[in-house]
DNA sequence: GATGAATGAGTGTTCATTCAT
DNA sequence: GATGAATGAACACTCATTCAT
């Protein structure tokens, strides 16, 4: 609808708080009034907003992988798509953050959801002997949260490395841990990182 | 200072914007005026805090990993005193993210001031070779990522799993990669992924 | 508008710094917000209100005039004129002046466009030879700040001679000069006074 | 005394409200608790600063017409030394009008005690034969006005025209009255002028 | 006499929301 | 459904003034 683009728009520019009603209806080309025939509320519009780009950005995500068999080609493929969906609505993105402040179920639900689609497909590898088998949903998370920071910093903060060396990174970060090569599998495991 | 503590508390109870001046002060026991005396404005008291914020978690990390020279003890120790910073400043740690639409520059400062010294640790690691040899930042960014979202997760939102647990799954993951045993490192190196 | 005669009671009363919008929207009986639907700004509200007092006061001005084609009688009526308009808006009379330091273009605005029709009317008379040539501008500044201070004297101020007496003596004075009859016309041209 | 020089400036760049004591006292060099060591309040300072600037104008004014006996001589230099005065205090003339709203009697008191002196000396004059038999201090506030109004136009809005040709200007309508040459004398004495 | 931190009443202004048309 | 004038609660911020030192 007018009113939700135009929504869209106010709210990336100037946070929830710094958006006002009026505005996004003058954007909308819409009367003051007819905003209430729609949404019962500015936070309710903000809330719908949040839901559709959740719902949007899993869409695009399942779109880039669709095909894809090789678990490292998938997560890798993710990772860009989610720079690509990141860079594409910048302003937009920054928003999900503010959520947490005006509705936290709204926050919650958007990465909850995005964590259990995630989950339940690392799920289904491990249980097919690709992946190694640890919590899904933690690891669901752990790699949610890398995803977040990189393209804040680089997708959002404007880069001075290139996207793909960050990936490229990430990516080998993620398929053999931190360790050197030699050391990687002896002793009790787990090893290194920090904060 | 008691009015920065109030506006810890309050900031952290209603956001930036849902904070008001008057409860800062009310809870400070001390009178309106008095808050400009000390700030210049009311996001001048909310950038100071989260400067404050950043420096408090700094120092409590650097402290945990003291006198710990394998690097697997530091990252788990600095795991958990990152989750034990965050419970414990459960509110407030949630205000950090405000910042972004508040005063972005403080922001950004915020977390490049952490990825400073975490990279410079990883690095002088890597040279020393107990780390496999990738580019710090981006590293640091990816562990600082995971932080974030399992923090938010399991201290912020309470858990169904205990921390150990989640701590024990990261380390893992961090340690030896997403890849089963027997094929983590055939192959190209990394592998697999998604988001 | 009912806010802008609340508007002029109210600066009236207390001056522009003095007054405050709310007491502006109890007088007019009008909700605090709807204040700035019609001023952008308390500011504005005060100065379309001096502009429309200059407006009042030249048309006010003009219908006394009109008809009147002795010269004389023209400047005796204007002066009347003036004197019943600053005594029937008493207060807001003395709110122009202050507009000098709300707004000084209002401010040297009301003078101005006050200026130029006396000078025209004045000038006219000249080239009709019904009053001594001397720069219109000049003059017209001269009678406008005789006719303010005797206003602001003997009409603010209440009196204590009747007005018909100052009208008298001021027209007497304009009329033929301070110099005595017998003197008058004699030697340059100019004679006496002070400050 | 240094606060109140500080104080002449502030009060005349600002206006009396845009003033503030902490301003006042930063340009003394003063603690912002000595301003009430030497005035009560506010509003007594610039009932001072008034006070003091009417007493200079007056004694200003005496000192440029001393040793003078020609009347028109007189009126001539004291009109002269009134823009002069304006001139050299331009800010500080401006002031004088708030008075009005900040401390009324010390308004009419400034235009007062200057009528007084003025009234006085013209009554003289008259008793002299010098000058027309005219309510005198009617005579006074024409006087008065017209080189307030002179002197806010021509010095302090600035000139087009030079103050030379505006002192020549008033002192030839003071002198000789509006009329033409030839008419002035005849008829029913007063003729012209409006508002 | 000098200081300046502390005070708190008071102000202009914003903006989500309502409702009669 | 659409409109937009009207609303009024809420807020950040200012500044004259006080008073303990």
């Amino acid at each position: 609808m007018r009113l939700l683009r135009a929504a869209e728009a106010v709210f990336g520019q100037h946070g929830y708080e710094g958006a006002s009603i009026a505005e996004i209806c003058r954007r909308a080309d819409t009367a003051l009034g007819s905003f209430y025939v729609y949404f019962p509320d500015k936070r309710a519009a903000f809330v719908e907003l949040v839901d559709s780009l959740g719902a949007r950005l899993r869409k695009h995500l399942a779109a880039a992988v669709v095909g894809l068999d090789d678990r490292l080609a998938i997560e890798r493929a993710g990772l860009r798509a989610f720079f690509a969906f990141a860079a594409k609505h910048r302003r937009l993105y920054r928003i999900v953050r503010q959520a947490e402040f005006v509705d936290e179920p709204t926050f919650r639900r958007y990465y909850q959801r995005l964590a259990e689609g995630y989950a339940a497909a690392l799920s289904k590898a491990m249980s097919r002997g690709e992946l190694r088998a640890l919590d899904p949903v933690v690891v669901a998370y752990c790699l949610m949260g890398m995803a977040d920071f990189l393209g804040m910093r680089w997708v959002l903060w404007g880069s001075d490395a290139d996207v793909d060396h960050v990936v490229d990174t990430a990516m080998d970060l993620l398929a053999s841990g931190m360790a050197p090569r030699g050391r990687a599998r002896r002793g009790s495991g787990a090893r290194r990182a920090r904060l």
